[in-house]
DNA sequence: TCTGGGGTCCTAGGACCC
DNA sequence: TCTGGGGTCCTAGGACCC
């Protein structure tokens, strides 16, 4: 079985906010390089959709609700879902926030698979799910692997179910078009488009080997047995996370070192603090750096053990910027680990990897910083609480420069607010020293929209 | 229209090893 | 005249997903 909460983040911002119900809502970006998350159903009749720059978005329905999102509202929805799932099968595979595959044949409780059954255990799941999240819609798709039970939910959507019977899978999907195949993206459709392959009927037909000759061994296998709907891939509970990074895009493209570098030393923290947070050691780091044109590099050093050290991580992101030419200006900046392992190996301070450390020209610098790096790490790994107390990315920010870049978001558009005489509300928009709120709750009528100093000693985010 | 942020997986070439 | 072969690791880039 397959679940996706209809519309996520935008549903979440309809359910707290009342007057945005059945009006056209977007969660995402909202700066001027910003990208459309998700639109909600009344937001998507104007053209709006996922990915789309919310530029378009603005022209394609300016008079929708623009909000930047709050990720912990939809953590904690999220949360209730899987919960939800879980009851039913200890198999439950999460792909995104809003999103899963569930092993019914793993049930907890007998589950019979005839057309009836399975039309009201999905109504049970529905009404559950709505229940747990305060009202959020789910579409649901029943089938006999992961592939078909994910292309069911697409069929229904939105609030829908869709069961497809073992043996009915090749006929149904024989004339969608290769795009709903997941794995299938722009590129690949044009390749595949190109050599006349447009149908999943297509496909079928085509020689694996000319396949593989278009896009690759491994791609083309896979496309060629889910076009003959074989797929025996099992839901997989629990899977290991194989990198964290944290990265950027700015308004304007930087070009100062000082301030790249700074943002790099940000960055890096952000994510050592997470991998401290997950208790994990990584071998690998890793930056990312999108230049004018939005031509893309990265640069990345291994090194002989793993380490979670802040002032490790930040020294190699902010040494292998030294091999990429910024001068065209840098559009996002980005540090990310991989290779993580939750066992402590680090040899950093064996002679052998001392003399690999200055071969690979990472210099000096690296050892005089790891003493005093080391004992920052260490506090943390012995005292857990101690990363209570890491100083948050947004002070780190403003405390090395980044101010201009992130002073707006002091009142994204939506963020929960509370106003000591008029209660609670979300910001409606803010500028000019002001910000205006909406004073309504998920429980409330519609409420006013009052406008305050941005200063205001009354008014509290939340 | 001018393209987010957080991920996963694959490919291809070179280094290195036996 | 002149080059083996296979496996593994690392790096960079690209496609894709939500």
């Amino acid at each position: 079985m397959h679940l996706d909460l209809d519309a996520f983040f935008a549903s979440v911002e309809q359910r707290d906010k009342p007057s945005l119900r059945g009006k056209p809502v977007v969660v995402g970006g909202i700066g001027p390089r910003g990208v459309v998350s998700t639109a909600s159903y009344e937001a998507r009749v104007f053209g709006v959709h996922s990915a789309m720059p919310t530029a378009e978005a603005r022209r394609r329905c300016p008079y929708a609700a623009f909000l930047s999102g709050r990720f912990d509202a939809y953590r904690v929805a999220s949360r209730a879902v899987m919960g939800v799932l879980r009851e039913l099968s200890p198999l439950v595979e999460p792909l995104s926030l809003d999103e899963a595959f569930v092993d019914l044949g793993a049930a907890t409780e007998p589950i019979g698979f005839d057309r009836e059954s399975l039309t009201a255990l999905a109504t049970r799941i529905k009404t559950d799910v709505a229940e747990a999240t305060d009202g959020l819609t789910a579409s649901i798709g029943i089938g006999t692997s992961k592939f078909i039970a994910k292309l069911a939910t697409e069929l229904g959507k939105p609030d829908g179910f869709t069961l497809v019977e073992p043996g009915a899978e090749v006929e149904l999907i024989s004339p969608m078009s290769i795009r709903a195949i997941p794995g299938v993206g722009p590129a690949t459709f044009d390749k595949l488009r190109r050599i006349g392959i447009t149908t999943i009927a297509d496909l079928q037909a085509i020689d694996l080997d000319e396949l593989v000759r278009e896009v690759g061994r491994a791609h083309g296998s896979v496309l060629k047995e889910l076009a003959l709907a074989r797929d025996d891939r099992g839901v997989e509970p629990e899977r290991e996370a194989k990198s964290i990074s944290v990265e950027d895009t700015f308004e304007t493209d930087l070009v100062d070192r000082a301030e790249l570098l700074r943002i790099i030393e940000t960055d890096a923290r952000q994510v050592a603090v997470r991998l401290t947070a997950a208790r994990l050691f990584a071998r690998t780091v890793t930056i990312k750096v999108r230049l004018h044109g939005f031509v893309t590099h990265t640069r990345s050093r291994t090194l002989t053990g793993a380490t979670d050290r802040v002032e490790l991580i930040s020294q190699i992101a902010r040494s292998l910027l030294d091999e990429v030419d910024t001068s065209s200006g840098v559009r996002l900046l980005g540090v990310g680990v991989a290779g993580l392992t939750d066992v402590l190996q680090e040899d950093l301070f064996s002679s052998a990897e001392a003399a690999d450390q200055a071969e690979d020209d990472v210099d000096a610098e690296v050892a005089s910083a790891e003493p005093a790096a080391d004992e920052g790490a260490q506090s943390i790994r012995d005292d857990p609480a101690a990363l209570e107390r890491q100083p948050s990315g947004g002070v780190d920010a403003e405390a090395a420069g980044l101010h201009r870049v992130r002073r707006r978001l002091d009142w994204p558009p939506g963020a929960d607010v509370e106003h000591d005489e008029h209660g609670r509300g979300w910001v409606w928009g803010a500028g000019l020293g002001r910000v205006t709120v909406r004073f309504e709750t998920s429980a409330s009528p519609p409420g006013p929209v009052r406008t305050f100093a941005d200063d205001d000693p009354l008014l509290h985010r939340m």
